[in-house]
DNA sequence: GAGGCGTGGCT
DNA sequence: TAGCCAAGCCT
């Protein structure tokens, strides 16, 4: 059938997005046209499981004082630990610290620009892997994050939530993608901000979503969740909380510090001497020769 | 592959 | 209020 009364076709969900992105896009300092893959990098590892709002001062700070991988894996672990605050998961400051390491050593410096090279550094993952070759590159790939499996759960398969991550997440994500190669790479970051804004896990914002008049979900009616109810994580009382505040007098201490203060920050002491040997095991703690503990300096005398 | 691993804002 | 949730990784 033809004619006027007959409407265009809608352009494909891909290309909506990235129009969408254009202009609902937030101004995020990593996004900088230009910025150094390495600054796309550290950008990723703080933002694993962490707000934006709580990563952007830090991560200004971190890259005026560490602009390049060699500044990094210079630096002693305890200004690594403290510099990174509390952004929480603080191995992943650590493991920053050993990619950065392994970049200046192994890489001449430069932030590897392929996969697989980025997934054998510590702490990258297939996620960050992919977001730093796309987002730090410019390279058409396939990026899948938390975000992502819930707009495409939704957008394409009609289902409230996404499953754990599947081998089939990163085809779903490919069929989307624009046909050009430019605008297939700002799909990527498109889409990670539809989900980060719009199609959020608790109440979706259906009402400004670009895409909405072809959402499986929507069109559905908006069908409740049927599998088993994802874990919550407990925090009280567990030994990420022992940890936490084992770390947290640390940090604070200008000098290293007895058990006795250490003592102080949980009653359970069974649990807080395991939480602090998990700690000196991470290589988040050391305790010195005369038997205190303090942040790791890095000396090659460290008594552990 | 399920569970461990921080922290704090939001509803 | 007390969960729920946040650009995962590793074992």
């Amino acid at each position: 059938m033809t004619g006027p009364s007959r409407a265009a076709a809608a352009p494909p969900a891909g290309e909506v997005i990235v129009d969408w992105y254009a202009t609902a896009a937030r101004d995020l300092p990593w996004r900088t046209p230009g910025v150094d893959p390495w600054a796309v990098l550290v950008s990723e590892v703080m933002l694993q499981q962490t707000p934006v709002a709580r990563v952007e001062p830090v991560w200004r700070s971190w890259m005026a004082r560490w602009p390049a991988p060699a500044d990094l894996a210079a630096a002693p672990p305890a200004e690594v630990i403290r510099a990174w605050g509390k952004l929480g998961y603080p191995r992943r400051a650590l493991r920053l610290r050993e990619a950065a390491a392994a970049i200046a050593e192994r890489h001449g410096g430069v932030v590897p620009d392929d996969v697989a090279a980025l997934e054998a550094l510590p702490g990258i993952g297939a996620y960050t892997a992919r977001a730093v070759a796309c987002f730090g590159y410019g390279q058409r790939q396939p990026v899948v994050d938390t975000n992502v499996r819930r707009v495409v759960a939704r957008l394409v398969h009609g289902r409230a939530e996404a499953g754990n991550a599947r081998a089939t997440d990163l085809a779903d994500i490919a069929a989307l993608a624009p046909e050009d190669d430019a605008r297939a790479v700002r799909f990527s970051v498109a889409v990670m901000e539809l989900g980060a804004l719009v199609c959020i896990a608790g109440t979706p914002r259906c009402a400004a979503c670009p895409v909405r008049d072809r959402c499986a979900w929507r069109l559905a009616g908006y069908p409740a969740h049927d599998g088993p109810r994802r874990r919550v994580q407990q925090f009280a009382g567990t030994d990420r909380q022992v940890r936490g505040r084992l770390l947290d007098v640390l940090r604070a201490a200008d000098a290293p510090v007895t058990a006795a203060a250490l003592a102080t920050t949980w009653d359970d002491a069974v649990q807080r001497s395991r939480c602090l040997d998990s700690l000196l095991t991470d290589g988040l703690v050391e305790q010195t020769a005369d038997g205190l503990f303090r942040l790791p300096t890095g000396d090659v005398d460290q008594v552990t």
